[in-house]
DNA sequence: TCTAGTACTTTGTATTGCAAGGTACTAATC
DNA sequence: GATTAGTACCTTGCAATACAAAGTACTAGA
């Protein structure tokens, strides 16, 4: 067990909503996805994002449009549908919970002797 | 796919994290560490939880004590390891700096139109 | 035609959350 | 001294999913 085999759980979960966070801002295909979320210095490569976008079109969360590229093969450009952008709102929400909830945590006081 | 789904997506990860700030704050037993995340709106069940301490366990990150209770079986208590709490400072790192990310993917401007 | 670059997709494996079921100890009731 | 209720620990089997790796396909330039 080291420290990124860690960082690499908390992802897992986020991802869903990072992504959707990202499709909000703006349509973008499954490359740029990866390239904009490793700006954001959240590391996700191709075996993991194409499932997630594939699943998240099949419950209806997203929309998408082949888009010809000026330079190699066609994109697939996904962006949020209705569906999508509601729930959006429920991770939204979800996040803040859970972001409470580590901050509640991370505040009481120790105490860590076995008695 | 639901909000529900979705949520305990996002546990995932975060609980190692969550039982290791409980356990730094004090020692505690399953059924105990059961009931603080449920009164911290984090619902986890023995199936989740008792794996979870093992492996932490087995990973040196804890340590555990057999105490007499006065009503009912033995419990165990497990505390933080030196590792653990070592552990314990990573991940809160690694907490911070997706709480950050996740924090700068929000506030980027939406423009959710297919061009 | 070959190579390089870009992009999408699939397969197989390992991890792990969780439901459900099982074991075992204590104490109170019949 | 059985039986029942309460508490606590543990295991098994399934399903979801992140990821590595390999595969397909299109474009453009050498």
């Amino acid at each position: 067990m080291n420290i990124e085999n860690a960082k690499s759980q908390m992802r897992k979960g986020m991802l869903e909503f990072c992504v959707l966070l990202l499709l909000k801002h703006r349509p973008s295909y499954a490359s740029d996805i990866i390239q904009q979320l490793k700006n954001a210095e959240l590391l996700v490569v191709e075996g993991t994002l194409y499932p997630l976008l594939t699943r998240l079109k099949n419950d209806g969360l997203l929309l998408y449009q082949w888009q010809e590229s000026t330079q190699g093969p066609p994109r697939k450009y996904y962006a949020l549908s209705p569906e999508g952008a509601k729930f959006l709102e429920g991770l939204d929400t979800a996040w803040l919970e859970l972001s409470n909830t580590i901050n509640y945590l991370k505040n009481i006081t120790p105490n860590n002797q076995l008695s």
